[in-house]
RNA sequence: CGGGGCGUAGCGCAGUCCGGUAGCGCGUCUGGUUUGGGACCAGAAGGUCCCGGGUUCAAAUCCCGGCGCCCCGACCA
């Protein structure tokens, strides 16, 4: 260490650390993050953060996709100390994996960055952490918040552990690891097919809008004007001091005209649209992009929302206004189809109210999922925009009779927040629980040995294993790591959500054949001959079987027909969607968020809606004009 | 913008009140023994104690000033 020379003090006597206890604020917003610190328990766990949810919305209609971000965060998990509590066996989870994550989030001691954070709050403890037990301390590996305890540091934890993602030095932005991104990139795949079979193609259009392309529609702007990110100088000017001053924006390098990092492309396409349709014979136009998104974030949230996300937009252009509302219709069906056969998460799909629907839009439907803590998610929207940015961008299209017409459009999106649903609905206190269809590794075979010549016949088997499995078109990966135990392995590919785990051991060589354990719980021995059907129709069994126990717990998680009394209690307490009538008045919608903390969801399809229509508004009592669906949502 | 808290090894923290040249757990690396649900022993590496000033023979510790982060509220919704 070292020290610094110093001289004078001054010094009163004062206590604490002071200097630095003193924030300052400024600008603190409270950012991303949410989490809070929590007062750990003696003993036990130690740190744990809280926060609280992260209720808000987002904006506008689209926001279903937006996703979290991280930036805040969370600190670390709970890493060994102290006795953890022994849960019960399978409880625990495993080690390695944890590694690498917490750390990186909380970043270096300087904090800076975004990472860490959050310990403040506890501190003070000193009592907790005790002294090492001597117990198994090994086990403690990190374990993951059960979600009974705080759903939001599960969540974080979860992710977390299993790789899916991490915190950057960006405040407010993550960084999506392999393990996501392969998430990402299987659901990428899935849907592209989805959109080329309906007749849509890639294009790539500019990250940067001018500023004035987004005042052409007035709606459009002010659902997004609080959140741009600009884009205002070229270059940088080395300023002669060190540290973060050294350099400055270049003042004479300043844009006449900012650019804005997109929000969304409408805007930017459809001017290229005005550019490309001229008659009748141009439509429809059918077009999606894969790209990032910046919309400048307060609290963010690991994939839920993040100041920067990835996700894809579809942008289309049609003749009349029912071709539009077909296309916007068909779309929210692709998204349904994908989410219930791919992500095994059952939604609601339906429309938005006024107040919830896409700034510039006529019409927006969205997909609603029931996440484990009850609150809903906006897994996705399909907006039929009208003609509202075809007369802000001119597209215009001489019809067969010679006329001149606005064209009619859409636009549709998901995003990397479909990976934060896809945790919420599936996982459970041990770590991800990733459907097959989507699993970046389908398969683990884990090989168990003692002594050498064990070593080369189970692994022997284990390629042979591997070699069939992959012959049959399956993602598997063979973990033969001899630093680790099975066990911790176990724990490891469980954190990371592999659907199924072939254990290869001396025994089951002997006997031909290999234990099969779901990641859904249950373990049974399954011959080699054939393994790979065997495989293959347990996959699909835990595909179909995620799918019907989210759907039995959303069903279990909705009430119909409820009295405003029970109403509100329901929303106080458990939660859940609860369909009722509704007058349609936004002062309704609003005093039923003041009071409750739920908005409308939707108001969902004919096969979302109860058998007998309601009557009156759940709320005011007046009249209904259509049945809706409230929760609480992120 | 108000309130509160925090910044020490990759991660979680102790040490700060009462200045004496930094410690624990986990993780990492070596070697050996292990391996059917998170292995053990031994050894090792790893820190500009957020930054800048100041006081002092001596500063993680005291003083002043910055920066950064977290939580609550507000805002948003």
């Amino acid at each position: 260490m070292w020290r610094r020379p110093l001289r004078r003090p001054i010094e009163g006597p004062r206590r604490r650390r002071s200097p630095r206890a003193r924030v300052r604020h400024g600008r603190c917003r409270p950012r991303r993050t949410l989490e809070g610190a929590r007062p750990r328990r003696p003993g036990v766990d130690q740190a744990r953060r809280l926060f609280n949810s992260g209720e808000r919305r987002g904006r506008g209609p689209d926001a279903a996709a937006r996703a979290p971000a991280a930036g805040s965060g969370r600190r670390g998990r709970v890493r060994p100390s102290s006795g953890g509590d022994p849960q019960a066996a399978g409880a625990r989870r495993g080690a390695g994996s944890g590694t690498g994550l917490d750390r990186g989030a909380r970043r270096a001691g300087g904090g800076r960055g975004g990472g860490t954070r959050s310990q403040g709050g506890h501190r003070g403890a000193g009592a907790h952490r005790e002294a090492p037990r001597t117990l198994p301390l090994m086990a403690q590996a990190q374990k993951i918040t059960p979600r009974a305890k705080d759903f939001s540091e599960w969540y974080n934890d979860v992710v977390m552990q299993a790789e899916l993602a991490d915190y950057s030095p960006v405040r407010g932005c993550m960084v999506i690891r392999p393990h996501g991104y392969r998430v990402w990139e299987l659901m990428q795949q899935a849907l592209d097919d989805m959109f080329k079979a309906t007749g849509h193609q890639n294009a790539y259009f500019p990250l940067f809008i001018p500023m004035s392309f987004l005042a052409k529609e007035a709606e459009h702007v002010e659902g997004f004007a609080k959140e741009v990110a600009l884009v205002t100088h070229t270059r940088l000017k080395a300023t002669g001091k060190t540290g973060a001053q050294a350099v400055m924006p270049d003042p004479e390098s300043a844009l006449e005209e900012p650019l804005v990092v997109r929000p969304t492309s409408e805007t930017i396409i459809y001017a290229m649209f005005a550019k490309w349709i001229q008659s009748y014979r141009d439509l429809p136009l059918l077009m999606n992009q894969w790209c990032n998104i910046v919309r400048w974030e307060f609290r963010t949230r690991l994939f839920l929302r993040t100041t920067e996300f990835l996700w894809q937009e579809g942008h289309t252009a049609h003749a009349t206004e029912a071709e539009a509302e077909a296309e916007a219709r068909q779309m929210l069906g692709v998204y349904r189809r994908f989410q219930e056969d791919w992500m095994a998460m059952p939604v609601i799909t339906g429309r938005k109210t006024e107040s919830e629907k896409f700034a510039g839009a006529l019409r927006t439907y969205a997909l609603e999922a029931l996440m484990q803590d009850n609150k809903a998610l906006q897994a996705g929207t399909s907006h039929n925009l009208g003609q509202n940015f075809a007369k802000a961008f001119n597209v215009q299209y001489q019809t067969a009779a010679g006329g001149l017409e606005y064209v009619w459009n859409t636009s549709w999106g998901v995003s990397t927040r479909m990976i934060g649903g896809l945790v919420m609905t599936h996982s459970d206190d041990n770590g991800l629980v990733c459907p097959p269809k989507l699993a970046p590794v389908q398969v683990v075979i884990v090989p168990i040995w003692k002594s050498e010549e064990e070593r080369g016949q189970v692994l022997g088997v284990g390629d042979k294993v591997k070699a069939e499995l992959v012959k049959a078109g399956i993602r598997v990966e063979l973990d033969s790591r001899d630093s680790l135990k099975p066990g911790a392995k176990y724990f490891e590919w469980e954190a990371k959500g592999v659907p199924l785990r072939l254990e290869i051991g001396p025994r089951d060589v002997a006997a031909g054949q290999v234990m099969t354990a779901r990641r859904t719980g249950g373990k049974t021995p399954a011959r080699l001959d054939g393994i790979g059907g065997v495989v293959r129709k347990s996959l699909d069994e835990i595909q179909a079987t995620l799918l019907q126990t989210a759907k039995g717990r959303r069903e279990a998680h909705s009430v119909r027909g409820v009295t405003k009394q029970q109403f509100v209690e329901f929303m106080k307490g458990a939660g859940g969607f609860a369909y009722g009538g509704f007058c349609g008045s936004p002062e309704c919608e609003a005093q039923i968020k003041q009071q409750t903390g739920a908005t409308v969801r939707v108001l969902p399809d004919p096969e979302f809606r109860s058998a007998e229509a309601p009557k009156t508004c759940l709320w005011c009592g007046k009249p209904s004009v259509a049945e809706a669906v409230w929760a609480q949502a992120y």
